[in-house]
This record gives structure tokens, sequence and C-alpha cells, in this order.
DNA sequence: CGCTTAATTGAGGAGTATCAAGGCCAGTGG
DNA sequence: CCACTGGCCTTGATACTCCTCAATTAAGCG
């Protein structure tokens, strides 16, 4: 079944992905951004390491950790295709956390220095540029809520309900996954260990909201499982543009107006 | 000492305005930020409210939530003097937090139209700009780290500790300060119950850690709120370029280095 | 096909939350 | 100036969630 998964992931879809149109793309600098390939366990980048570049997932899932001074790891983040990852590097110039692949991965390449020549140059760029800066702040705070002020069936909920929303976006089931985490994973994640995560899956499972078989994931009942999270079904999280297309190339303003970029 | 590392430009770099020769001051329009007072108990600005500045506190401190579905208050953060507000609301132009003032407080306002200028007409004012964001990333990164994976204890301390190296950054005394917020604000901000909040309080007390009277905290063995933060001790956190200086004006400055220095 | 790692499940316990009562303090109005 | 009042804080008793430790089973991987 994982291999039948991983066929599925040959062609990631992209959301939003409007056929090139050729008003839509200015070619930037170089027409594509380069790409680099990770296999399944191998790091992007470690930490304490220089930050240069921003990485965009184009096939796989990465997790995003830090390692803590008493050596601990914590994940903060699973990385899908469209995802931005390296901003930690930003602050610094060095990447306080890690990222390792949990699937052979792709991603592409976007060295910080064009970005920020795109952002300086561009509206639209720079539009950009903040818009997905500013995401994570968002997203980041609202994590800050869950693993502040959440039960474990509630952090649960909501990771498998965030993780079907962002599997359909991709085009694939929202009701069928395979996790590519460990239980372990999920915990760090979520502030959890891994028995935690394990047992209330099985719970779920029990009760008929989901179905669990190793990694195989089944969402069965939604509006459970939304009850269960305490959200309402409203505060679904805003999309984020993504910043570079299909094919590597940086997004140029698709909006009316002068969103031009130059070079 | 961060202050006179830099050289501060009167007002805001116009539009046209080169890569700043650091050096080649010309102060444009109106030379300083315009500023708002906030009466203790009142709001900066509400959920949901349109976003349209960022603000800078100039006095007083103020603390930023989240109301939850469910109702709830969640505490994102305390603001002092330097620190920048309103970043929540850059990535749909609403924001999603509240932020209301613990104490009689006056912030500088910057309307947001100016910083994009700033940041897309200026090297510098992009960077700064730029870190101001993925600064904090990296903050909500360490205290997703805190809320997920630490002891009730060990969020107590680094909270002191983190508050002690605050006001001493700010000319005031490390190790004795007044709290300006509830024991509520502190335990929502930790994800613990206020009284979870006290009673650890009153423990450090007892031992002499620390000596509580209400509101005022007077830290007596930083060593032992070392140890029990759980962190090494050069894990201080990077201080921030503040982006206005005392003045309310935008600080354009060369940096030397990263804005990270640390020990 | 054995070996290693991951996942499940159980029993017991530590750590916080919850509920409840009383005390402290600052602001308010007599 | 003092009593009043309401919010804030402290402290105790108890409940409950989640963690820890441990044993077993299942699943990847060479």
């Amino acid at each position: 079944m994982i291999a039948s998964s991983s066929l599925r992931l040959a062609y990631p879809p992209i959301p939003g992905d409007q056929p090139a149109s050729p008003l839509n793309v200015v070619p930037p600098v170089p027409p594509k951004c380069s790409r680099r390939c990770i296999r399944r366990g191998e790091a992007l980048y470690g930490a304490g390491e220089a930050f240069g570049v921003l990485y965009v997932v184009r096939i796989g899932i990465l997790k995003s950790f830090m390692v803590s001074d008493d050596g601990l790891m914590h994940v903060t983040g699973f990385s899908m295709a469209g995802d931005v990852i390296g901003l930690d590097g930003i602050a610094t110039g060095q990447h306080p956390g890690e990222v390792v692949a949990l699937d052979d991965a792709e991603v592409f390449v976007l060295p910080w220095a064009r970005c920020e020549q795109w952002s300086l140059h561009s509206e639209h760029g720079h539009r950009l540029m903040m818009r997905v800066l500013a995401h994570e702040i968002v997203r980041s705070k609202e994590l800050m809520i869950m693993l502040g002020a959440m039960h474990a069936d509630q952090r649960i909920a909501i990771f498998l309900l965030d993780l079907s929303r962002r599997y359909s976006h991709l085009g694939y089931s929202p009701s069928q996954f395979v996790l590519r985490m460990t239980r372990q994973d999920i915990g760090s994640y979520l502030g959890l260990k891994l028995e935690t995560v394990s047992r209330l899956l099985s719970r779920l499972h029990r009760d008929g909201t989901i179905q669990v078989r190793g990694k195989s994931i089944a969402l069965l009942d939604f509006p459970a499982l939304w009850r269960l999270s305490g959200l309402s079904s409203d505060s679904r999280r805003p999309t984020v543009t993504p910043i570079v297309d299909r094919d590597g190339e940086l997004v140029v303003a698709p909006e009316a107006g002068n969103g031009g970029a130059r070079r």
C-alpha cells in the first residue's frame, strides 16, 4: 500500500496552478529554480548550518525539528508540496533547526539573495514573500494555542483534519492517506508521548471515527472529528499562495494592476 | 548598546531611496512616527480588525492574545518597549488576535504602506523588516517547544528569566521587577492554570530561589533558575535590532554582522 | 528470514487540573 | 478616613489526564 501511494506522489498536483499563461509568468533571472533530491532519512539541512537558500517542497514530506539543550528532538512541522522550508534561518543567518525527509523528496532551491532581489524590485514579489513569513507567524500562534490549551484528543483530531485538508488541497483523498511520520514524530509535534498518540488513535478506531492500521489512516466520521477538535468548521486556515509554480518558476503577479516584476 | 551601534536616519527612507549609502541622510518628510496612547485595560486593536499599521511599543506593557472558538482567551505574548506588535495581521489583512495594554502605554504607529515602501526601496529597510518577521517565527518555535515539551516549573523559570533579560535590556533591574500581568495571564501564556502558576511561584519562594509578594518579584538565585529552566546559559535568545529608536524614528543603519549578538 | 525499529497495550504513578474556601489588596464611595 | 467591594492571589483536597515503565506484537529492511 505504501508502494501504491508512492506512485501517486509521482506527480504532485499543485493547488491553484494555472496553465502558465505568458501573461502571468515573466521568466525570472534563471528560468527555473534548481532542484535538490533528498532521500528518505537524509537531512535537507542541519542545525547551525548557514542560511543561504529557501526551499519549496515539490515532492515528498519532510519534518522540521529543533533539538533542545537537553538533546531532545522537537518536531515543529511537517512540510508537503508547496510548503516553504528554511524560514527559520532568516533571522540570524543560521538555521536553528533541522529538516529531514520522511520520504524520498525533491525540493526547489531558492537562493535567498534572489528572493531578496525579487522582493526588493517587484511589488508582487515583496508582498508574496511577506505573506509567506506572515503566514508562518499566524500558523505558529495557532499551534501555540493547540499546545498550550488543548487536550490530547483535540490535538489528534486537529492534526488529522489538518493533514486531511492539506492532502485534499494537493488533490489526494481527504479521507484516506498514509502517515509518513512515526507516532513519536506526531507526539513530538503535538506535545504528547508516542504511547498517547497510539492509544488515542486506537480509541478513535474503536469508536468508528477513523480507521487505523499502522500508518494507513482513513477518516470515517468527519463531524465527530470536528466536534472533537473543538474548532468551528469555518476556522479553516487560509491558504497561502504558492511561491513557485509546478516548474519551479517564481510566481509572478497574477493580479491585474501593476504587480509586474522587473528584474 | 544596540541603539548606539546603529546610525539612524530621520524618517522614512523614501521611494526612490537607493540602497542607502548609510551615511547620506535625507530627512524627507515629517521627522517622527505618530504615536498613540492606550490606557490600561484598553485595546490597541481587537480581533477581526482590519490590518493597516504596525506598532512599536514605546512605553508600557501589552498582552497579545487570541480568542479560540470556544471563547477562551489564550495569551500569545507580552510586549515591552521596542517590541513590534501587529504582525499577525499581515498574512490576511485582518488581525486574528487582540492586544490590550496591561499598563498605561504608548506606541509608535507605523503605517504598513510606509513599511512596505521602505522595504521595497531600501535594502536595509527590507532586511530589517524581514528580520523582524523572521525573528517572530523563531520566537514562536521556541515557544512551541516550551509549551509542548516542558514541565510547569521549567516554563515558569524560563518565563522569569526571559522577563529578567528583557527588563535588563531596557535598563531596568534584571533581578527585581513587578509583574504587570495577572497569574491567569501568565498561566494562559505558559499553558498552565493560574493556580499552578501561583503554587509554583510559592514553591520557588519557599526554596529561596525567588521572592514573591503579589506582583513584586525578586530573582535571588539565577543559577537555580537556569538549572530549572533546563536551558544552557548560552541559549539566550538573540536580540532583535529595534525597528525604531527611542524617538520613533525608523532605524536606518548598517549592521555589523547579524542581529543576534549572543553572549 | 532473522534483525531492528515501530506500534500496541497494560498497570501504576507523577504532574496538573479542578473545585472550593479564605485572604490580600486596590479602588470606591460613604 | 474607613468600611466596602470585587478582583486577584494563595492554599488545600481531590480527580483525572497523560506520562513512565514494561512486555508483547507487528512491521520494515538487509
